[in-house]
DNA sequence: CAATATTTTTTATCATTGTTAAAATTATTT
DNA sequence: AAATAATTTTAACAATGATAAAAAATATTG
């Protein structure tokens, strides 16, 4: 018999691939983005430094790639998401789900929003950055014409301006809890505010009215912002 | 006489702070983010690294030292604005005073933010950054107050939260345009549009009519978003 | 004015990090 | 099994933030 030495060389490199990748989440996600050096990286990886730029590339397409998957995960969240049929709770989708997911590992979600802003800041122009844009601005605005074709708002004012606002704030209060300064709580409650008063800058009365209490109520159980950060773990990973 | 060989030392010490100073926003603001470093910094100052460390500190230090002379200059600039009597003037006039002053120069204030975006990431706590986001929620949230006393807002939303909602979406198009994605003109056309949007959220019928008009003609005059970033300039600073 | 003390600037050097060329290793094919 | 192709590793480079110790400049005192 051929002694089973063949092992397929390209599902080795996908083992290592995804092991890089795995590591790295952990890295991020645990010891905060400046943590994450390649050395580090490969040595968890139990891999080189040149493994990971021939297997992923240089720093910034591991972000890339990391935030890739992270993107996918969102993405298909979002998706099997049970469509409300109410207009308002799919306008509140977005931000239910996507802070439903992120409560469910914050460190893991907060890395992917991390190297985004690393990504962002490095200046070249990356189309998967770009498209959580769309995607966003998409969603948000789906929300909106879900409440226009339900008739519970008027259409004074053209709904892709409403989703632009709701996603503009919605980005804010996303980087804020990202970096830590407001907790995965108080982010869904403003970010849920800024919906419902976004919603009532069209909305018909009845609706106004509803929306208006959704927000007094959303109020009432402000808690403290306080910042319960883990990050910066300055002690070395070894 | 005395010569006067006693040029007070603490004077000379001003001067080349200044131009450490001068020469680190021409640097950020001109050569993009990561061209600011600290060698070019020193040659370009025509004084040695060490020399910036006592001077002003290490890198955070020196960009907390340019976005405070930056907000000083802001605040003044905004204290002094003419207070409009028109409630919805006053509700505009931050967003209309601040995109004014940075127009005019540019660079100049770019720099400040994307200072702020460094210090943002660092993790570490910074006054003067705390102090611009409490000076921005309190012009904001004035805006909506003055419409408030006006009566043109019924009062059924919280001021606060309508002002929260601008500041959020204010931050970021300020941040889009100093990471030069969109237009000045862009960044003023998005804020004012939410703005308006969020105010008519508690609007009475009268004032929400005007609003509606407001946004619609805003939207007409709506340019393409193009991208006229000087930025990344990756050719050495010599 | 000369001598000393203090403060500031500079020279020289480290440690860390992203990155890559060339050598060594491993898998595949003939 | 030898030859070839692909991949990983060893070793090193360049750039950057940072700092200790020497040198220079400035102020203070006798």
């Amino acid at each position: 018999m051929t002694r089973p030495t063949t092992q397929l060389r390209a599902q080795n490199m996908q083992k290592r691939r995804n092991r890089i990748l795995a590591q790295a989440r952990t890295l991020l996600a645990v010891h905060g983005f400046e943590a994450l050096n390649l050395r580090d990286l490969a040595r968890l990886a139990a891999v080189t430094v040149p493994t990971i730029y021939n297997l992923l590339g240089n720093k910034e397409e591991v972000l890339v790639a990391l935030f890739a998957e992270v993107l996918g995960e969102i993405e298909a969240r979002v998706r099997s998401a049970p469509g409300g049929d109410d207009a308002l709770t799919r306008a509140s989708a977005v931000v239910l789900e996507s802070t439903g997911l992120f409560a469910e590992d914050q460190n893991y979600y907060r890395s992917a929003f991390l190297a985004v802003e690393y990504l962002n800041q490095s200046g070249a122009h990356h189309d998967k950055v770009t498209q959580l844009y769309a995607w966003g601005e998409r969603l948000t605005t789906d929300g909106v014409l879900a409440c226009r074709q339900a008739k519970v708002l008027a259409g004074r004012i053209a709904s892709p301006l409403l989703g632009e606002l709701v996603l503009r704030a919605f980005r804010t209060s996303c980087r804020e809890w990202a970096l830590a300064q407001i907790s995965i709580e108080e982010f869904r409650r403003r970010a849920l505010t800024d919906v419902y008063i976004t919603l009532a800058a069209d909305a018909v009365d009845s609706f106004h009215a509803v929306l208006v209490k959704k927000i007094a109520a959303l109020t009432a159980t402000s808690t403290t912002p306080s910042n319960p950060g883990p990050r910066r773990s300055k002690e070395q990973v070894r």
